[in-house]
DNA sequence: GATGAATGAGAATTCATTCAT
DNA sequence: CATGAATGAATTCTCATTCAT
């Protein structure tokens, strides 16, 4: 079934050589189907995203779409998957130099990385928005939205780590890493909406203040 | 031009009687499709508020409408105006019986306020969503924009005078006043969309502990 | 609300000459969709009897049929309610210049009209076919179903009438009434479906002989 | 010529060992789509069954199906000629312990079985009806609406030499067995839509009721 | 023989908006 | 002012069938 093709790499393990092609052929039209999705998606927001579009600009018929994802929802799932994907690596990896580096260093960077993940990819962000809306999105098994909390909340935890590393117990840690988090989306809101023009202010520069205020109260 | 009838009072400052009489007429009537389409939005949220629906609430037919708006997304508009002014009355009624007290309390109030007033009403957030998404939302007129951040901006200021009046300059009140409102927004969202759920957490202990935190750093 | 038309007469009663001419408009209109929903009907059967193909032969686009009727299955009905209603005129004026004539002859006379309207009108064997399938169809309300069964059910009353004029009980003659409708529902199918042919026989002439024997039965 | 298996027993003859290893191989898998189509038809009825449904449940995929049938409807042709073969099967041993018995209950006996069976299968009537709708239903070539007209009359051969038996004309035995045939179908169609309970009757006693008036005019 | 990707036509609805009346 | 009929474009999704592999 090409429709799975989450943990396509378990399964190629014994994979006949043809299958194998197979196999790598449907990712490869998946991905295009993707990468159509993400430019639909991005250059005309939710609304201009439809079926038809996207298979337009994969080069598919509508109905073939189908063949590779059920509903229109399991697209934008995909898509969004992939984007916490993308998000995770950039904490991840925001260590980057500083591994050598102090706690308080390594904190900051990780909040950092995941704040300049969105603020550089808004589109990213309306796609978080887009799926995240309500408690079970319609069209998503329960399956599906669990996967996709569960990647969200993944790429948090290098933060949270991070403060339980400076001395937080696990409770005030959770409660600090929810706080940053809820920070940040509410600076990007109003960054990628422009409101913060209103206020005459840089979003990063207060996300930065705030991480100052906070490195404070841990010492 | 009854169709811009934000500022009625001024535009009737010397109308004959009988236009008077007709623009009072209008505004009633305009109201009623308020209501009505206050009513469809709320119960049925943004998908299900079609015009045929808000016409039928309203009592007229479709094509009635237009005689009041010029399209579907200026009455969105003039909710979120409503909308607004509800909240600012939120925000300002916030003293009560605390009119009295020190100024930090008066702060803690308004922030308060401001915070309960979105979770108490999910569908207020919604419609600022809905229309603060983008620079300038489509359908709507730079000058129905431009008002509808001026009322926003016009609701933080209670908040941010109190900041000054607890000795913070110009600059650092509007930046704090901006981080308050991001907070809120951050929180806010997490709460309505129930991602808050997976951390465990609740948005309005997690505000009053960024107020705290406030507190301390404002003696 | 033009899509109840069903009683128009007596809404009329009162009506202004404005409300009249619209409403008489407004059936002219429906009747003009009905005509095309029963011509593409019977052209192309039930599987080509789409709303695209009626709404172009009504002169329509897609979306103006459902000014008139809630969907497909309601035109479908109004169709068959129509059909019925011209199959009960049939069978009430079957008695013609037999008015006078003796019971029996009345009898055969009825039954004659009712198996004669299906025999030379096969498209409205299908239309009653594809609605009366199954205990409610879908897209039917209880109410449009029930009130489908009352018309089927008035127009064999005539013939039920003369079987008790004739001494039979109330039971016996629905009864028969049942038998007499199966009977010819039966041929007729052979007959429409062509496959009477395997016998060389004549629907007619096999439905005349079923009364030769019921009139022997009944002295 | 895998696609036209009905006679292969003839076609084998002469043939091959690896060529009849082939066609029994064949006939086979034609049988397994069968099963499948069956299965899915009398679970789904006619507008669930569709061939990637059909194919899916015989393990196939969907073009695989066209090696062994030239479209859907061949495959519905060849489920409803073996619901003839059962219905045939079911007249046929109808007699059963009644063997010995007198030739009016043998012929109540035969045509009790007929109506029986499609008063138990309710599908194969469906079958039939889809079928037997037209002439030369779409998609079935003459040869194949032959053999299933043969195969409907054969069904009636043991009523109709019953009839004959009992001293009754050829035609007469013809034209009775028609009449019998039709009176059993309209009250199946009445029974199988619940039309019949509009007038509180039972299909099985109107027919036996049908049977009882028979054997009083063939003595 | 079998696969399954792809087509292309088609399905019923919905809706904001327009405009003659 | 108000009507409501009509448009026309859009929506997602389904399916029998074909065909290169």
């Amino acid at each position: 079934m090409a429709k799975s093709s989450q943990d396509s790499s378990k399964e190629n393990a014994h994979a006949t050589p043809r299958a194998l092609r197979e196999t790598t052929l449907n990712e490869a039209r998946r991905a295009l189907i993707l990468d159509a999705a993400r430019s639909v998606f991005f250059e005309l927001g939710l609304e201009g995203a439809s079926l038809r579009e996207i298979a337009k600009r994969a080069g598919y018929s509508p109905g073939a779409i189908y063949n590779y994802f059920n509903n229109r929802e399991e697209i934008y799932a995909a898509l969004l998957s992939e984007s916490l994907e993308r998000l995770k690596e950039a904490v991840d990896n925001a260590d980057g130099d500083a591994a050598e580096q102090a706690a308080p260093a390594l904190l900051r960077a990780r909040a950092m990385a995941f704040f300049r993940f969105y603020q550089d990819n808004p589109q990213d962000m309306d796609l978080g928005f887009y799926l995240f809306n309500g408690a079970q999105p319609r069209g998503l098994t329960p399956q599906l939205n669990q996967q996709l909390n569960d990647q969200l909340q993944a790429t948090l935890l290098p933060i949270q780590e991070m403060l339980i590393n400076l001395g937080l117990k696990e409770a005030d840690a959770v409660a600090e890493t929810t706080a940053i988090f809820a920070h940040a989306v509410g600076l990007l809101m109003l960054h990628h909406t422009k409101r913060i023009r209103l206020f005459k202010q840089d979003a990063q520069a207060l996300f930065e203040r705030y991480l100052d205020f906070l490195a404070r109260r841990i010492p």
